[in-house]
DNA sequence: CTGTTAGCGCCTTCAT
DNA sequence: ATGAAGGCGCTAACAG
């Protein structure tokens, strides 16, 4: 089934087919009636690789994320993939396990692919060598939650936002504050929140106990009950996301400790099922739906004036901390 | 940057070039040799629009999910991408968000892409405009999580796990034994673990009491509260999926309910986050990402045998029941 | 408003 | 072992 058979039952031309479906205005009310009737009738659909071949637009969008386990890409890849929906694209969402290799990998595979642009999300935008590589084919794309002066970035503000955690916690009346994060060499979001940390310590004029760093992808509530379990043992953990939140409550929990009387756990990322959960978790809440959202909005853009992105038009979203039950006053 | 230049740059024919890549032993090692390192210089990569245009195979593989926010389905989606990747095929996966309007477009989407199959779970195999759709055009396809005996499917026995749960909480001395289900339409799962659910109250001599349906996409905290207020009360209750168990341990916890000394809670999936929670879930453990994996693999085989995968070739994964904490004895 | 036609990049048969 | 050439389905000049 392709336009040849549908023009000649239309008993008109392949241009006309063409264009009744491309450009309704320029062929007669009558003619494209017919077209679209006759076209309906065959099941006919226009062969998406005759098409890109042909305009080299593929109205296709790469994605590449660390991992759909964790609920904020998932999140996040709703609001690309609706507002990718509506301004007529469609995505190929591909995951890297948090390994630089992958990166590389899936950047490779969606060139050869010929997707019009991407939205990454990527360790870390001052060494990766996939951003070179879209630089290189001028392959536009925005990143999304990671932030670099020298890319077209969506993202909030983390370091802000985690000393501004740090703070809140000092005025509820913790001194020995601890930190625990994903491997930091995977994530400059890890690494910004951690910096964070670190300036809101140092402003309460505390001292940082040595951070916990556990890998993305496995559970580690053994880590966390070992680190749970030295002496002193901090009365507030700030926890770099959501899962590691959620992982670090259960390892209290199994040492008995109870949330957030005898330990206050604060998250980041904002993952709605925080909200379900008892206790519901405290945590930096990311417009994770619409940072996808917006990185999408910016790449249509540049894709419609036939330009790149730039990084000048990088967007800060605003972040906002939820109070959840899982964060409480210092015990007396 | 394509074959008539790399053949250019290397003084031979595009045919050379394009054989080089394509049947490495029909060409000249020396020769071979030349085109490779003439070809990654230049930084070539075939264009896969053109080659699909040109074989009629894209390689690519359409996945068309309810929704990857629940964490059953992102799952599945990694098992299903790595056993694509691993046979060479790249995915785009489309979510439909349990709307029976958004599954057909879908369908059609991919089928206009050109993918060379597609796995899907849908809404009601039976009644599925999206699956006669397929039909029609001769694409192949698997279902995964869908039950039907004439189509090709992976499942696992929902109905056979949901009486199996009944009886077990029956033996631990549960009479009052509820359902929390999301809408039933939308989901054959849903139906069929609600079938087993009624077969175990069967057979145990027990009358079932009214389900709670509610919406898929929405929390439903609410309507749990008010169900649980009703009297006289559950001692334990069935949730058709993983998500549905965490708000319903939620709800419990908001009126003072403790799970599960007041109130055993059983989910349906075996998301691999209701081990971090406290208490753990107790639920029925499908092997999402095993799930994943054979669909593709049983799309794959039919693909290299140039037919469609038959009904007859469905599977049936087994299940497992996971001892958590959120499931105990009834109250004496 | 409609038709004719070249060519997007690639693979593959047929020659050599 | 290598090269020449047609055509996959479509769009966009250009012509009428």
């Amino acid at each position: 089934m392709n336009i040849q058979i549908v023009a000649r039952h239309a008993g008109v031309s392949v241009a006309t087919v063409s264009r009744a479906f491309n450009f309704p205005d320029k062929v007669a009310p009558a003619t494209r009636a017919l077209v679209e009737r006759v076209a309906a009738e065959l099941g006919y659909v226009a062969n998406a690789s005759a098409r890109t071949l042909r305009t080299q637009r593929s109205r296709v969008l790469g994605v590449v994320l660390p991992t759909l386990l964790n609920p904020t890409f998932a999140e996040c890849l709703q609001g690309i993939a609706q507002t990718a929906a509506a301004g007529g694209y469609a995505i190929v969402p591909v995951t890297t396990d948090y390994q630089l290799a992958e990166e590389e990998r899936a950047v490779n595979q969606l060139i050869a692919g010929n997707v019009d642009g991407m939205i990454l999300v990527v360790s870390n935008p001052t060494t990766s060598q996939a951003l070179k590589r879209l630089r290189a084919n001028a392959v536009p794309y925005v990143l999304a939650y990671n932030k670099h002066a020298s890319h077209p970035c969506v993202s909030v503000d983390s370091e802000g936002a985690s000393a501004e955690v740090v703070a809140r916690l000092v005025r509820l009346g913790h001194r020995r504050i601890a930190m625990v994060t994903g491997t930091m060499a995977a994530s400059d979001r890890a690494q910004q929140r951690y910096r964070g940390y670190l300036q809101g310590m140092d402003a309460a004029g505390l001292s940082a106990p040595p951070v916990l760093e556990v890998p993305f992808v496995e559970t580690a509530v053994d880590a966390l009950r070992h680190y749970l379990a030295e002496t002193p043992r901090p009365t507030a953990l700030f926890c770099s996301n959501d899962l590691l939140a959620i992982r670090s409550i259960r390892a209290a929990s199994l040492d008995g400790l109870r949330v957030p009387q005898d330990l206050a756990v604060v998250g980041f990322d904002g993952i709605a099922l925080g909200q379900d959960l008892t206790p519901a978790l405290s945590t930096v809440m990311q417009p994770n739906h619409d940072i996808g959202r917006h990185s999408v909005e910016l790449l249509l853009k540049a894709l419609a004036d036939g330009v790149v992105p730039r990084a000048d038009a990088s967007l800060l979203l605003p972040h906002a901390f939820r109070e959840g039950e899982s964060c409480a006053a210092a015990p007396a």
